[in-house]
DNA sequence: TTGTATGCGTTATCAC
DNA sequence: GTGATAACGCATACAA
């Protein structure tokens, strides 16, 4: 049997409320007790081992320090560092975080992912890197508990998100590409149906119709952003003689596009010019170093958290995008060829 | 406001009692209800956006359907096939997780980890990575909530854990590179102060007295399992002409070390051969690909979390450990020098 | 400065 | 088959 704070009162020969008041430290409350009774109490609470009991402090005060997190079931690399930033913003507010995991297609785990959140009192929810179903989306909204999406913009205006601008970054990774003097570039492993890619593959395609570049549907090969995605890719690649250049859908992507072309004897970037799209850690490991379009992941997670905690009106916005260079992109002269 | 269970009732025209039968679904209780009650509470709530309040469940059942983990402020990059391991599980068995991150060396910061996990009424505690401080290890005793630690072994035996065999590793990475004819043998990256590099390093001296190989001190370059370290350990190693082969404190140490000496240009494996701890997915992504000892992080995620919600009596284990052969690796015929 | 009384939403025990 | 009622542990309005 727990400790509670009525055997502390007991024990201590006060009243409960003294325990609670002392116990819960607000200073307003708990000023004007005289000091031995309240180290009084807190001997006590020592000796005895007591605990708060949560259940009971969120269920009369309405209110909770936790927040929700939802994750995609097979979390990306990158979410880590979202996460990461949510962590250090919620310990600096001594706010938990519980997370439960949606399957990104399965509306049904979704749900379950959703009601497991909502059924907590939760000041917040964020939702990373997961698109919901119109039916889950309506659940969130009635749910009746902040939430905010992370990394995945959001078509519609009421599920704000904070997340990089897709579109920007298709457009940039490609026109590094024709400004570094390539005309033939393909777009890999980005898992073309979903929000992102599709807003990626656009960027890429505005991109070549800048620089008068024809689009090729031969040269976009949808993934899944992994690293198997990027080795596929790589072997339908090999087919297409005039390429000099990749936009990876992912930095795992663009990996995997590295390593199989090795294998195959293609130097790069003499041979061929990759450029990763994320940024994260993986682009000083890999060899060449990866030229990469990072993301702000981390500022995601700071972001969202502090709008969540703020309890002010939530709004979307960007967060920015820049490129960070690595050995994977040569410079091609035009006249040469 | 949201609504409650005394709400359904009152529209439904009949006593809480029956709604909380109805909407906790346990057939032994609900079985007896008119098919149009059920059906009708049914409706109400799905109608008025119904959500069980778990603060009321946990309060008056005692009981909760959540498991805790405690991670260290920087989470490792298996922490997440650990993870992935005890989701699998836990949504098996409708257990949710609720997350708190410990620094690693300081005490107040796993503390107060601690008290975020045992001020809510958990199932369980799964300790990620991590030994506590003595002070930490009373307190978890005392909160009389289950526990095991993962992927760390813990001296003590109320400490249960579930871990790979750490001399073991050491002593088979050696051995390995023993066998392939390699005898100057460095040992980079990992964290001597702690218990794993304390262990392993344990295995590497053992590995080597077992074949007559001397222990030089200078061969021993510790880090905190780092890619940055293996930077480091490489910029030393270069310095000891003899040497021909490594083991890496972990996939990323052994990812750093590889880097830096092609960058000095050594030639990966010709000149020195490294060996790498963890067996992660990088294995396969840097290059050349990485020899590795593998651990199976998977199994012990899933192993302690079905420990803890059986609730049987927790006992320690070891789960076993594997070499994942890359490309990093070379043999050496020893009477060519 | 401290105590009393009440209620948060739910389940469990008993009664009908 | 269904309804009262008590209780879980705590915070707080009100009283003293």
């Amino acid at each position: 049997m727990a400790t509670t704070i009525k055997d502390i009162a007991r024990i201590a020969g006060v009243s409960p409320s003294t325990v609670s008041r002392i116990l819960s430290n607000k200073k307003t409350l708990s000023s004007g007790y005289a000091p031995e009774t309240i180290s009084k109490i807190n001997q006590i609470a020592k000796d005895l081992n007591y605990r708060k009991n949560r259940s009971a402090i969120e269920l009369v005060t309405k209110t909770s320090q936790v927040l929700g997190i939802i994750l995609p079931a097979s979390p990306t690399n990158f979410a880590q560092e979202i996460i990461a930033g949510i962590q250090k913003v919620a310990s600096l507010h001594d706010i938990d975080v519980i997370i439960a995991y949606a399957g990104e297609d399965s509306e049904l785990l979704q749900m379950q992912a959703l009601k497991t959140i909502s059924e907590r009192s939760v000041r917040g929810i964020l939702l990373l890197g997961i698109t919901l179903s119109a039916t889950n989306a309506q659940f969130l909204r009635a749910s009746d508990i902040p939430y905010i999406f992370l990394s995945v913009a959001q078509p519609e205006p009421d599920l704000p998100f904070i997340a990089s601008n897709d579109f920007d970054i298709g457009y940039q990774a490609t026109n590094y590409l024709i400004m570094h003097g390539h005309r033939e570039i393909a777009f890999v492993g980005a898992d073309i149906p979903s929000c992102v890619g599709q807003l990626r593959l656009d960027g890429y395609r505005q991109a070549l119709k800048d620089h008068q570049i024809a689009y090729r549907a031969d040269y976009v090969i949808p993934g899944n952003w992994l690293y198997e995605d990027g080795i596929q890719a790589m072997n339908m690649l090999e087919k297409l003689p005039h390429l000099t250049a990749v936009v990876a859908g992912s930095d795992l992507v663009a990996a995997g596009v590295i390593n199989r072309a090795r294998q195959l004897h293609h130097h790069i970037p003499s041979d061929l010019s990759i450029i990763g799209i994320d940024g994260t850690a993986l682009c000083d490991i890999i060899y060449p170093q990866l030229t990469s379009i990072q993301q702000s992941f981390y500022e995601m997670g700071v972001k969202g958290t502090e709008q969540l905690i703020r309890q002010a009106n939530i709004t979307s916005s960007y967060t920015p995008i820049c490129t960070k260079k690595g050995g994977s992109v040569a410079t091609r002269n035009k006249q040469n060829e």
